[in-house]
DNA sequence: TGTTTATGTCAAAAGTTTTTTACATTTAGC
DNA sequence: GCTAAATGTAAAAAACTTTTGACATAAACA
């Protein structure tokens, strides 16, 4: 599943980290999904979308 | 995890066996989803909502 | 260079989803 | 009311994912 984080991070000039706190969730898991390791769940994937101020479908394309 | 399938899925006159073989998955696990008993993996979301012709965010609401 | 901040990656644990088999209940049409 | 189709539910196992702590590497920059 491709996504959007880091296009999305840095125009926020979020870090990882930053963001990880945001989601409540550590930065690990941020970096992973970044970075294509893993897919979130459906309920972190809008967590992320909310705090990057977009949608789902805007930040994943599968 | 609050979702509209029932509603997309009558719209399509598709019953949950249907949409479930149109996803590869089982009827059962179109079935819970749509109870809410679980939330899908992301990328069964994205079939879902392809399938039912509409966005994740639209039939997905956290 | 040295220090700090940011990012990358592992392995294992923890957690979740999905499948299967089976049966119960409901709904719709005849 | 009967029948067939559709939906609901359960338990357990399999498959898969996510998370975490720990450590490694890289980048920024005084």
């Amino acid at each position: 599943m491709k996504n959007k984080i880091l296009e999305h991070r840095k125009g926020k000039g979020f870090t990882q980290d930053a963001l990880a706190k945001k989601c409540n969730v550590s930065r690990q898991t941020i970096n992973a999904i970044e970075n294509d390791r893993y897919d979130p769940t459906l309920q972190l994937a809008f967590k992320i979308a909310r705090v990057l101020n977009t949608t789902v479908d805007n930040v994943f394309k599968p």
